[in-house]
DNA sequence: TTAACTATCTTGCTTTACATTATACATTAT
DNA sequence: ATAATGTATAATGTAAAGCAAGATAGTTAA
């Protein structure tokens, strides 16, 4: 089988910021929404990459408590984040075509 | 600016093997079609992804004289390549489509 | 008190892309 | 001659990101 992790990469990160983008959230929920789209993510992805985004600044965090369960971090999308956001996605669509575009190759061409 | 590596990752390995399914060609050919559709690949990269294709039996080679410059190492696909390449196809749609949905969602849903 | 669910984080490993460098043949310009 | 350019392949070392595994801890229900 090929390996779905390697063609995840990045893919998750840009996610990962379009979902806080629509929404303050929390990285659980963000396990779980991510999980039931199609990926297969773990917390060991996840959460180093959320510390990865905020300490860049893409994000920000409070703490704030949980009807149910330990606290949780809540994360705001920043501004810069909002510019790195437009820029996964002009990347996206651009590589995206292009893998489409050669997948459709032909070889009479 | 995104790192556009990041997304590009298994990508390459997965049109390499397409453009190579298509027709019996050489590296440095390879190496400037990916770069003439959008990509942007260095021999740094390619060589040792052609390599490991190799060596893990989903392509084979032979050597030829070149018109213009050294010899050029021509791969084929194998039984065990198309295989892949289907296994890649399958994959690279299931994510895509997640990515595109998630980037498609609004912030009202 | 044990299990299950919620919630976050760390460590060490693997894979892949990249920068850089080396090698080498052929053609063209100086 | 020789220097530069284009063609062609390969090796080495580094960085980034995803993952497995495990630690920690609060809540609820059996």
């Amino acid at each position: 089988m090929f390996d779905k992790s390697q063609l995840m990469r990045g893919t998750i990160e840009g996610c990962t910021l379009k979902i806080i983008s629509n929404e303050t959230t929390y990285g659980y929920d963000i396990l779980v929404y991510l999980n039931s789209n199609g990926f297969s993510v773990t917390e060991g992805t996840l959460y180093p990459l959320l510390l990865r985004l905020e300490k860049n600044g893409y994000i920000s965090a409070f703490m704030m408590d949980s009807p149910l369960g330990p606290k949780r971090k809540y994360y705001t999308i920043t501004k810069s984040g909002k510019e790195h956001l437009k820029s996964f996605e002009e990347c996206w669509y651009t590589i995206s075509s292009s893998v489409n575009k050669i997948l459709a190759s032909d070889s009479d061409e």
